[in-house]
DNA sequence: TGTAATTACTTCATTAGTGAAGTATATGGT
DNA sequence: ACCATATACTTCACTAATGAAGTAATTACA
């Protein structure tokens, strides 16, 4: 009933478009890279050497996405990858120097991202959905 | 500080993603229609004749994605299009009689969704995350 | 009235995702 | 030790979006 009458579906799905749009213009202009690029790499290189299925699980992708993805960034430098020793289906992947780099060039066009976020709502507003928005992936969350 | 701080991008992206999959599952499974069909589908159907801009501006999405989207839809016959009379340029988009039924089919999955995320959420916070959203679109809607 | 600008849509190359089916490599139980 | 099953990844065909460049049709104005 409640959900439905504020078409919440569709407000979420526009938000995040929209927002999604405005941060891959940024980080594209500052770093040549995208959003979903850069989510990859973030995680590749806070992780330190870490597995594809590890990458897709904590995304929410599948697999052949991040075999995909991970063949674009390696064919752009940011990554690099190499067989895990003890088990001879898993890559290791980790970022390098360039992936590095890059990673730092987005930071300034995320901040403005972020700014654009705190001019439309309080920080409690903000944290507020950041609660509201766990729920919603916990709920639907069955991979 | 906020915004960054609750890696809000993140947790949006994510909750959408997880949010559309789960809901593309059900409505494929109901019309062998996708969410993105749907929403074309049910914005033409409501509004009568209209145009691939007017879609394509009302669901934030360029020209080229509509022509691609239309090219489907009237592949699987579930949209109807004639040339407007007064202006060459424009098509005028209909709903078929297949395309009004497939919309009734997905009424029942879309119910489960909102329930589900009825489950998680109160009605207030409901109200409150739908404020929360368009607060987010109208700040970075920039078409 | 003619031309310049705008508008509606198309085409193309690219990114990014899905799910189903396939290939190796582990692993668990008899 | 063997075989079934599970796991990590790949491949394929497809949907869905972007942006740049192009084609017509319409409109604006000098």
């Amino acid at each position: 009933m409640s959900a439905s009458k504020h078409r919440l579906y569709h407000r979420l799905q526009v938000a995040a478009h929209r927002l999604q749009k405005a941060a891959d213009r940024a980080v594209l202009d500052a770093a040549e890279i995208t959003t979903a690029q850069a989510a990859v790499l973030s995680i590749v290189a806070s992780q330190g050497p870490v597995s594809q299925r590890e990458v897709a699980n904590q995304l929410g992708l599948n697999e052949s996405a991040m075999t995909a993805m991970v063949g674009r960034l390696l064919g752009m430098k940011l990554l690099e990858r190499t067989r895990d020793e003890e088990d001879a289906r898993v890559w290791r992947l980790e970022a390098s120097e360039r992936g590095r780099a890059a990673l730092k060039q987005i930071d300034k066009p995320f901040r403005q991202i972020n700014q654009t976020i705190e001019s439309a709502l309080s920080a409690e507003e903000i944290a507020q959905l950041a609660d509201y928005l766990d729920r919603i992936g916990k709920a639907f969350k069955r991979d």
